[in-house]
DNA sequence: AAATAATATGGTTACGTGACCACATTATTT
DNA sequence: AAATAATGTGGTCACGTAACCATATTATTT
């Protein structure tokens, strides 16, 4: 193995010298360091990462914790993560939780770690584990539903969120704008509880708001499966055969809508002269569906860019760090949703 | 900071005790191990990871280079990659190559990892400097076009391959062992020489050994571009639109396959019944369209494991690695091809 | 009872680096 | 010309650990 002293041998300074050529920071005579850059090249000489490690005490590395990865959500939140990580000098470890044993965990903190960004999914007991055996790693967690975090720690719970009754909300009354009143909610069941689901919740608000009756048939909750990806297919299939009416489809999430826009295609309607569908997420398949779909976006990539930053924020120990940022989600229009006012 | 000195102190013991217990090799009194334990426990001390790489000049991480991880082959071939380094307890670093300067080459040799495993896209230029740029770097590779790999490197190039030409064989002669002959070709287009494109030459293959005929129009070449994704969607599409006839559309992938699939839907025919479409690859978009379908599986996960087993016979010095292994592909039969047979 | 083997423990050393200090040498100011 | 500042360089040390060796104690065999 080359080492520092190597290089300064063959460039004939000390390793000091060396080193500061390496860190660009002292004083070195020009004639030296391009003694010593020749010497570096010459000899393929890389500098021990696991020595600066232990010197600096910094690694250089954050581990970023999502759902599994295949779930384009997250891969493309990850993107934006990596970006960011990269161009401020950090590289990035992945783990996936997906059906793993649980002491994955201990591997993660014994690992060689700044800090670490948590994706969090639905499983909040997971979370809590995680938050409990771990002291005051510097973290930054995305989770749409962060109100739900309830764990004293000291530094707080920095994290970036979006409110997703809120955009639901939007996407509704989006609709609304555009002259449907018969909207059907189509999104997942999470608990018992309806009023738990804050989509749902967003659905419901803009159309009470703006007086519009929500019929039984309106709230199609699908239930969610560990592996099995359902996407609402059946379930629009099943009404239209009913011969239920509705003029728009506000879907919790892009997957979801797809798999409206598929049922009502099949069953000979169009989308969106007959129905109209909304989705939630603006992932990738929304581009390549027939018609395109309309989205509310969800800025994953900045979302990933933004929770590096605050991130940085605790490991440098800026003191102005926002613990709590909302990002804001924009209508994306594409060609999934029929004006009917005009 | 908690050291192994302060376990130490704790428990009664020497460092080198504290060390016999966390490496769990050589001897410790049942007393001891148990007072180290707790100490252990009540300190919260975690071993520092830098040091142990120092002394053990191992790192236990190696890096992983994709394409971008939001394309789901990718996603999928690391989740399996994931799986298996994290039970032979290393972790994983991802870096995506897109759209970056060059120089982040620098940063992932430069970074803590005792081996590195590409997924090739198609910038062979891009993996030629890589290659050239790092001299004895554990490597393993996964890219379907392995043959056209030209590099001198004294241990030889270790990789994962699958022979597409003979995928794209299997599909064509499956449709065709379904009573299928009039059978499209929708692949993309890589370069001028339509015989530099194993797929395509999987399929010429299939239907001359069948004596089937090539008409013109069943050879459909997409464009690739860098960021719009083609899913082969309009040239379906006009294809049928001009009247043109055909049984069954063979995929050089599943994305193509889904736009074929909406293209077909969409002008009034159906699938299977008027058009099969058959698809490679098998990514989850093959479970969610309707009809699902039918696909050659690519068995990603697997792909990844092997990947690691791979690289874990180098970096520990394995004196028999296999430096070439072909992965067998497999049908996957869904719903979207119609045996004409019966 | 003596010799050997197994068990148990502490001390020393080196891994390769960055920070710091001491000390030259040269350039600039008084 | 003397005093001060800027530039340049090498030596020492410690980061926290795992491997090795030496040695003490206990258990087993001869």
């Amino acid at each position: 193995m080359v080492t520092r002293k190597d290089v300064a041998l063959k460039a004939g300074v000390s390793p000091s010298t060396v080193s500061r050529v390496i860190n660009n920071n002292g004083y070195v005579a020009f004639e030296a360091r391009k003694r010593i850059e020749a010497a570096i090249a010459e000899l393929n000489y890389i500098p021990n990462r696991a020595a600066q490690n232990l010197r600096t005490k910094s690694y250089r590395q954050i581990a970023c914790i999502s759902p599994a990865i295949s779930n384009s959500f997250f891969a493309e939140m990850f993107m934006g993560i990596e970006e960011m990580a990269i161009e401020l000098g950090y590289s990035l470890s992945l783990y996936n939780i997906t059906n793993r044993k649980q002491n994955y965990l201990k591997q993660v903190l014994e690992g060689p770690y700044d800090g670490m960004i948590l994706l969090a999914s639905h499983e909040l007991i997971m979370i809590k584990e995680l938050l409990e055996s771990m002291q005051k790693v510097p973290l930054s967690i995305y989770w749409d539903r962060i109100e739900k975090i309830n764990i004293p720690r000291e530094a707080g719970l920095p994290h970036v969120y979006i409110d997703l009754q809120k955009v639901m909300r939007q996407s509704v009354e989006y609709l609304i704008a555009n002259g449907h009143n018969e909207i059907l909610f189509l999104g997942h069941y999470y608990s018992k509880e309806r009023n738990s689901n804050s989509r749902y919740m967003g659905y419901e608000m803009a159309m009470k708001e703006h007086h519009l009756p929500i019929k039984d048939y309106y709230r199609i909750f699908i239930e969610m499966y560990e592996d099995k990806l359902s996407t609402g297919y059946e379930a629009i299939k099943m009404l239209l055969d009913k011969g239920q009416h509705f003029t728009a489809v506000a879907a919790s999430n892009d997957l979801l809508a797809a798999g409206a826009i598929r049922a009502i295609i099949e069953s000979g309607k169009k989308v969106p002269e007959d129905i109209s569908v909304i989705g939630v997420d603006n992932i990738e398949l929304a581009k390549i569906v027939t018609p395109t779909l309309t989205t509310m976006n969800i800025p994953k990539r900045e979302i990933g860019r933004m929770l590096v930053q605050q991130l940085m924020d605790q490991i440098h120990n800026e003191n102005t760090i926002e613990q709590s940022i909302e990002v804001e989600v924009m209508l994306k229009e594409r060609e999934s949703v029929k004006n009917l006012v005009i």
